[in-house]
DNA sequence: AATTGAGGCAACCGCAGTGTC
DNA sequence: TGACACTGCGGTTGCCTCAAT
């Protein structure tokens, strides 16, 4: 990619510099003292020059200032903004290297989109800077069809007392960032636990603090194209469709990750072939033994709780990954996300909500190998065909289905496919020696 | 050669937190 | 204690470059 140098951006400026920009609401751009218009939009290295000498001589801070000192037809958050980002000694230029990469990925996994914090751990780099190359990860890694975190990424432990004030909301409502992922680029509000309350029958207190937030808004948002393909028959599924706990990886190699890191793949693929991947044996065997966070440690504890599974399911999806659209078993296999319940991540699951078009892999030709029931036919019957399709796809790929034993995959999934392990999952989260996680949530801001 | 779309980057916008008066 | 200014952060937008068609 190009890398357009400042005096590129320079010759630009002097064609595009914006003059009398309307000044910005907050009141701290926009017009300087005395009625003087601001300059938007990119730097001239004229202005770089002058902003630099003003740091050098009154230090940084006082943003508001540099205007009035300096000169510069800048406000002072344009000014913070480019120190910051561009004229700060130590800064780093350049692409990102694998080092920092893997870093990137495993504070992500931690912090979800907290850039500042992020940029903290990379001395030299920007939030903005890792901002935009996680956006664009995101773009190409969806767009590739793949999980946004290595399958085998260590995810953050419990916190501790002195670390929960901070990252409690990181804990609680990013429980993994990698849903806020999806939700955030779908905008998608999502119940937490609201429904879980009724599901236990009211017996869980901490759940009536988090937000009721009705399916009607899920409706509105496209998240759900209609009603009818809710299963009535499945309490669980709202509240625990989208908000999965946090996943917890074993601590291995990230560069296993990137060595199976094709981002392009060998043939381009609808970011809607999310298909939960087949769980081999020995990642069940992960799953269940070797991760030391928080929820495996309730799921081992569920499993162990509740054996043997129950295995009944009113519906079921036959998938065989050999029938996939040429994804290339290599990537199912290594970069499936082996410890999610979705097989692959949720952002991956629903980084597509939008109806199918043709030649989607959403139209689950039976040729293809999908063998979609869904349990409510008299709903299905009374929907037209596309919206027969979607809610399959939805059906396919909401985590309730992946939750209630639904067989989809021939191979089977030991650990998660069992629905009453995950619920007796979700319900040791929710029980009193974790409840310090669910309490003192702090706004989302 | 022209067009189009994706990738990448820089900058802006709006909001929230904090400090000061 | 409230108003205001300043600062920082995260999300979004706009624009340029390049590759594919």
């Amino acid at each position: 990619m190009s890398q357009r140098t400042n005096d590129s951006i320079s010759n630009n400026n002097m064609l595009k510099d914006q003059i009398d920009s309307p000044p910005s609401d907050d009141g701290s751009c926009g017009r300087g003292g005395g009625g003087v218009s601001l300059k938007k939009g990119p730097w001239t290295s004229a202005e770089d020059a002058v902003l630099v000498e003003y740091v050098q001589k009154h230090g940084e801070g006082n943003w508001n200032a540099v205007q009035k000192h300096s000169g510069l037809l800048r406000c002072g958050k344009s000014c913070r903004l480019r120190w910051a980002n561009h004229l700060r000694p130590n800064l780093k230029k350049g692409a990102f290297s694998q080092e920092e990469e893997r870093i990137i990925v495993e504070l992500h996994s931690k912090m979800g989109n907290k850039w500042a914090r992020m940029a903290a751990h990379l001395p030299g780099r920007t939030d903005n800077e890792i901002k935009n190359y996680w956006n664009t990860r995101i773009k190409r890694r969806q767009r590739a069809g793949l999980p946004l975190y290595p399958p085998d990424l260590p995810l953050q432990p419990p916190l501790s007392e002195s670390q929960k004030s901070q990252n409690v909301h990181d804990f609680c409502v990013d429980a993994d960032p990698r849903h806020n992922e999806i939700l955030s680029h779908h905008k998608l509000e999502i119940p937490r636990f609201d429904n879980l309350n009724a599901i236990r029958g009211c017996a869980f207190p901490y759940a009536s603090a988090f937000p009721v937030i009705p399916m009607s808004s899920m409706l509105n948002q496209g998240l759900v194209p209609s009603q009818n393909c809710l299963s009535a028959s499945k309490p669980l599924t709202e509240a625990m469709k989208l908000e999965l706990p946090s996943l917890q990886y074993k601590d291995t190699d990230l560069f296993n990750w990137d060595a199976c890191l094709p981002y392009e793949p060998a043939q381009p693929v609808d970011t809607v072939m999310q298909s939960p991947p087949p769980v081999l044996p020995a990642q069940s065997d992960r799953l269940s033994g070797e991760n030391s966070g928080l929820l495996d440690v309730v799921v081992q504890e569920s499993n162990t709780r509740n054996q043997p599974s129950d295995k009944s399911s009113n519906s079921s999806i036959v998938f065989s990954p050999n029938d996939m659209v040429d994804f290339g078993e290599t990537d199912w296999k290594e970069c499936s996300d082996p410890f999610s319940p979705l097989g692959c991540s949720s952002a991956s699951v629903f980084s597509e909500c939008t109806p199918p078009v043709g030649g989607s892999p959403f139209d689950f030709d039976p040729s293809i190998g999908l063998d979609v029931k869904t349990e409510t036919m008299e709903s299905v019957l009374a929907m037209d065909d596309a919206e027969k399709k979607v809610c399959r796809s939805l059906e396919y790929y909401r985590p309730d289905s992946l939750l209630d034993g639904s067989d989809w995959t021939e191979q089977g999934v030991e650990s998660y496919k069992d629905h009453s392990a995950m619920s007796e999952a979700i319900e040791a989260l929710l029980r009193p020696e974790y409840k310090k996680y669910w309490n003192n949530m702090p706004a989302a801001r």
